[in-house]
DNA sequence: CCCATTCAGATTGCATACAATTTGGACAGG
DNA sequence: CCTGTCCAAATTGTATGCAATCTGAATGGG
């Protein structure tokens, strides 16, 4: 019996779907910030720029919009979310109340391997902080969103993995949209001093810790509207 | 100018959307029980049903996906969910971190008008609980979830509220695969207890009876795997 | 009698064609 | 010059057709 089962590229087992594949890849381009809130999204575009049809890159746009990083206008087209001052407001919101959870079961499972990859994820968090340039700034961004989805993983639930792949990316629209300093340098030795209370089993001050590391992040921000958003939002509502 | 725009049956505004109109038709005969976990849901049946293309009816369908209310497997085509145990477990752990959370905000935004709403919303699940019928009893467990989802609107974060609104729904499917009474009858009451509390004001102790209630409807679990589902989960791993 | 193989029917995955809607500009009137 | 109307190009919404895949029963061999 042969293996006509020739897994083509399986590196990512849930390529399954070619429509799952442009998510990915337009996902990352969002909070990479390669592509612009505001910037349109057409169909024709997207399926032509990953050789699909129209159908194909329809899907992967509504997931998108599923998630929050894309809204689409009925009729009018997918565009690149601009989250507004109160949106950002509720996505930090949400993740003050969800994180210092992920913390505490985090404690009770992490494992030695575990702690042994984190070490090595906020090494190279450092080591972009210390480069120049905007591929830096991106990579440096990614990396940050990537602790707090790493010890989401850790936490060992699913659902609350998939809730914090949301939160952590629409941060990253609103982190781009309204940051002060493009990153919060205290962020990256805050995720040290996290790591390390959830190495002691200190659930509690590492929660504690958490909270005040998300208060921090929301802290850089100028949440302003902006000129732009605002006028179109207004249009909207009017 | 005349009013070209006719609004045909604008009750509910987000039909705008046929897709998002049988989403909703099917997302409430899931948790209403009239749709059984594991049935098929082929894109052509559907479509049938509601007199739209496959393609409409696929949009649906994926949307249900992504709420996890329907489960789909490549080129096998849609289920209705069937969580096993773990999925139950993560969901209820996921709803003790937030709703805590929510009840806080809720008593800190509710208005006489909400608290006026809330009654009547209990009065009448009060009234399904003591019909009898497999119609009222549909209607009681709706109505108790309806009674969180209420919170989460009044809380007034969007993000979490579309949270709950999947976190509910879901827990909706597991009390019909593992409940052992059907509605536990304490939960009515709990809900009264609740609206008190964040009515006087006292956000430490409702959400503290919130987490409480929570882990009432989930003590009257019986989260054993069930047979056929165990069985289609060990063909699945192997 | 049991088991592996094959094949037809059914269903999904995807592409394409057509209809409906929006948009921006041309154009006529004030 | 400004304004309102109308139309054509472009884009989305939807239906449908074809190819790929799965399922389950019929069939032939052991």
């Amino acid at each position: 019996m042969t293996l006509i089962e020739n897994t083509p590229s399986s590196l990512d087992p849930t390529i399954e779907d070619r429509s799952m594949a442009i998510r990915e890849s337009l996902r990352n381009a969002i909070i990479d910030r390669r592509l612009a809130p505001g910037t349109k999204l057409s169909e024709a575009e997207v399926g032509a720029l990953f050789d699909v049809s129209r159908t194909v890159a329809r899907a992967a746009l509504q997931m998108l919009t599923f998630e929050g990083l894309v809204k689409t206008e009925r009729n009018r087209g997918a565009f690149v979310s601009n989250p507004s001052p109160e949106e950002a407001r509720q996505i930090f919101a949400s993740r003050r109340l969800i994180e210092p959870g992920i913390v505490a079961a985090a404690v009770d499972r992490i494992t030695s391997d575990d702690i042994a990859r984190f070490r090595e994820q906020l090494v190279e968090e450092e080591r972009y902080m210390n480069e120049r340039g905007p591929a830096a700034r991106r990579a440096e961004i990614k990396a940050s969103g990537d602790f707090h989805l790493m010890l989401a993983s850790v936490a060992g639930n699913a659902i609350l993995q998939r809730f914090m792949d949301e939160l952590v990316a629409r941060s990253s629209l609103v982190i781009a949209l309204y940051g002060r300093s493009g990153v919060s340098s205290c962020g990256h030795s805050e995720h040290f001093a996290i790591l390390d209370l959830i190495e002691r089993g200190d659930a509690k001050r590492a929660a504690a810790l958490m909270l005040h590391h998300i208060d921090h992040i929301e802290a850089d921000l100028d949440l302003q509207p902006k000129q732009g958003v605002a006028l179109k939002d207004a249009l909207a509502i009017s």
